[in-house]
DNA sequence: CATGTATGTGTAAATAATACACAATTATAG
DNA sequence: CTATAATTGTGTATTATTTACACATACATG
């Protein structure tokens, strides 16, 4: 039964890192910000921002420590995903097991600082992911998944949009991580039914077409709300 | 931007364990398995069955093998939960990360088998769970949290019954669980209209009454129609 | 054989989801 | 300046789902 204290004489070797999947979204289109490595055996491949968590460190402090030093963002919303550590050799280094980390931004109001070199971090967008390192484009369709049902059951769609957005942009939103069609009307009325978004009275269309209103989430509402029972629940048919 | 190299510098000094929570349901109630610390600091207290994994030991294959070592069982269910690691002093002996598994058996039909001492792995009812070493009581809470969701969207209550049960179990299982009262009605109407419970030719009931029918879930139908985009969905008033 | 106890079943009302079309507002082109 | 193209904004009828609700059946016990 002391199995404990059986493993402790065997000395452990398996290191512990953090990789976060951030996910942005413009211009229609869901990204992933992906750095380059720029030394070792991977060095010039992309992978996930990430890297060893310090003795001292807290794991969500690691990852919000990463996505500053290897990119020099704040993100939104951070939740931790899933930790990989079945795969053995997953690192061809050393056992190393990953604490991966979920993390949503604007990217169209995002500066991307690689301390040295600019090129160092970039948004791919979802459908374009070159093959990445390590197991990392594993990560990143468990990530995806993961959005994807959330976005039915939690109002994190708003972490993907600026503060202020415009219905159709919402809907877009929704149309493409879902890809499914909605009807505007049908989609717009359970939206607004739920109490969460309030009309600002800023307009916000540029292109053709009538003007537009811009809304925003109010998330202290949404939060009470939730105390108090409420469910979030967006479908589609 | 060398991150990952500037902390191979300085020695990684962080051990990683896994913990199950087994949840088991018997006479109406929830129970978690618990065993008693046998040596070290924490002799004699209560904490959730884990141990350190080993150096080439996927994730899920250490949390079966202290499932068998620690308490002889093996599982109907068992996924990872969540990786405990922001506390830096979760564990006061060192820094240990702990990726939690949440685990479900049938517990009426389960023989607990510890090795060397009968008495040291043990049921507990939930509403009824001593004060546990480490941060195990909080994990349990995030256990349960779980599982009261997934049940909703999941089927994982017939994970928790026998093969045969009877459709009076199921609900008090539902209703147990989430809390809530059930009309008995419609929560069998909605059930059985999802088509993965057959009646089987056998009965149930032992006490008064009249005599039930046992049912069994069809998982196989289940997971057929899960690929055709069923989802299911047990929700009440 | 009467009583107690749990099982098994149907229907009406209320609520939620879906399908669907046209007017309003602006930019742009002629 | 007028017509056209493009996008926003809104309501109602139909259908499907969820809820509420009550009584007959089968066995065990005394």
């Amino acid at each position: 039964m002391c199995i404990i204290y059986t493993y402790m004489w065997q000395e452990q070797k398996i290191k512990i890192a953090v990789d976060a999947i951030v996910f942005g979204y413009s211009n229609n289109t869901l990204n992933v910000l992906l750095v380059k490595q720029k030394f070792g055996l991977l060095k010039d491949t992309w992978v996930l921002v990430g890297g060893f968590v310090q003795n001292n460190e807290a794991l969500k402090d690691a990852v919000a420590r990463e996505l500053k030093e290897e990119a020099g963002i704040e993100v939104n919303y951070l939740e931790q995903l899933y930790t990989f550590g079945d795969d053995i050799n997953r690192d061809p280094r050393d056992r190393v097991i990953s604490v991966a980390y979920f993390a949503l931004v604007n990217s169209t109001e995002l500066h991307l600082t690689a301390d040295t070199d600019a090129d160092d971090a970039q948004w791919f967008p979802i459908y374009n992911i070159p093959k990445l390192g390590f197991d990392h484009n594993k990560i990143i369709e468990v990530a995806l998944e993961r959005l994807k049902n959330k976005l039915s059951y939690q109002p994190i769609g708003f972490d993907l949009l600026p503060e202020e957005f415009l219905f159709s942009e919402l809907e877009n939103l929704y149309c493409t991580l879902l890809n499914k069609e909605i009807d505007r009307r049908n989609f717009r009325k359970k939206f607004l039914s739920y109490n969460v978004i309030e009309e600002t009275n800023k307009m916000g269309g540029k292109g053709t077409g009538r003007p537009a209103k811009l809304f925003k989430f109010n998330k202290q509402k949404y939060q009470l709300l939730e105390k108090e029972g409420f469910h979030f629940d967006i479908k589609f048919a």
